[in-house]
DNA sequence: TATTGTTATACTCTATAACTATA
DNA sequence: TATAGTTATAGAGTATAACAATA
């Protein structure tokens, strides 16, 4: 049996228009860093290290004694931010400051032995993440693609 | 002549391993996105535009007359953050809240007249921007190519 | 009970200015 | 004077939990 007035139905649960939006560079740039780092840390919560944290402790593992600013400037982080990380790294043992040999000014930049064992662990863990970031791009030239894109933004 | 004593250079001033580093998703994304954001804001301080006001105002324009959470939740933002988001902009009145006409819990959207004036400001301003965008990312090819990559890392 | 808007709070990362100690 | 490290503060964006009003 039909029904017996077929209104017109006006879509209530229409979709939104996102062309001008889903264009532009600006918006899909801070909503894939956003979710990003949300799984970044999800992924790396057991490990209690942040982008930011893990980043550092490799730079420093590959370039052990540098100076602090060293570090800071090959990762793009201002000196003054970096005191702060450093500051949490060093409260949790995984990193050190020594007493720099020809400057009194500045420090050497070393991770401890337990910092060293936590990069281990967090290297797994970057494998892993990595390897879902691949999947999600589409494979080994799609990724590195990508990072040449992002390296082209910098500067 | 020659010097007499040809000294083995140990380079002081080595550039540092960032081979690790340079490599990572997660590092560059985070770099890109800062220096990014960072442009935007320098481009558009003469607006008082922040990246995720004008993605806002751009939607709104499109849609007008939607629910508050309809667009917040198309621009992938929480209704929680959107609130204070939307106060600032109906604080420079460049948006409204008016009663929707079915339900009295949600407001409906629009732009006033000073909000269309400014988009249409801004609207200008993107281009420049998004054209330097352009210029850094290799052409356009290059770009649609990194807005592909950048929404597959979504969801 | 579920949804809409709201408030409050905390977290990640960034930028800037100003200070101390050393070079 | 310049550099290395530091402190303090502000800003942009995000997440989560809880609440009132309405459906």
């Amino acid at each position: 049996m039909e029904k017996i007035s077929e209104t017109y139905e006006p879509a209530p649960d229409d979709a939104l228009d996102t062309s001008a939006v889903a264009q532009s560079v600006t918006h899909q740039l801070r909503r894939a860093h956003g979710q990003f780092t949300n799984r970044f840390l999800l992924h790396f919560s057991r490990l209690s290290l942040r982008p930011a944290e893990f980043s550092v402790l490799s730079l420093i593992a590959q370039n052990p004694g540098r100076k602090q600013s060293e570090i800071a400037a090959a990762l793009g982080i201002q000196r003054a931010n970096f005191v702060v990380l450093m500051n949490e790294l060093e409260s949790r043992c995984l990193t050190e400051r020594r007493s720099a040999p020809n400057d009194r000014r500045s420090h050497a930049i070393h991770l401890t032995p337990d910092g060293e064992s936590l990069l281990a662990d967090a290297r797994r863990a970057e494998a892993d993440f990595e390897a879902d970031c691949l999947e999600r791009l589409g494979g080994t030239r799609a990724r590195d693609q990508f990072l040449t894109l992002l390296r082209r933004l910098l500067g």
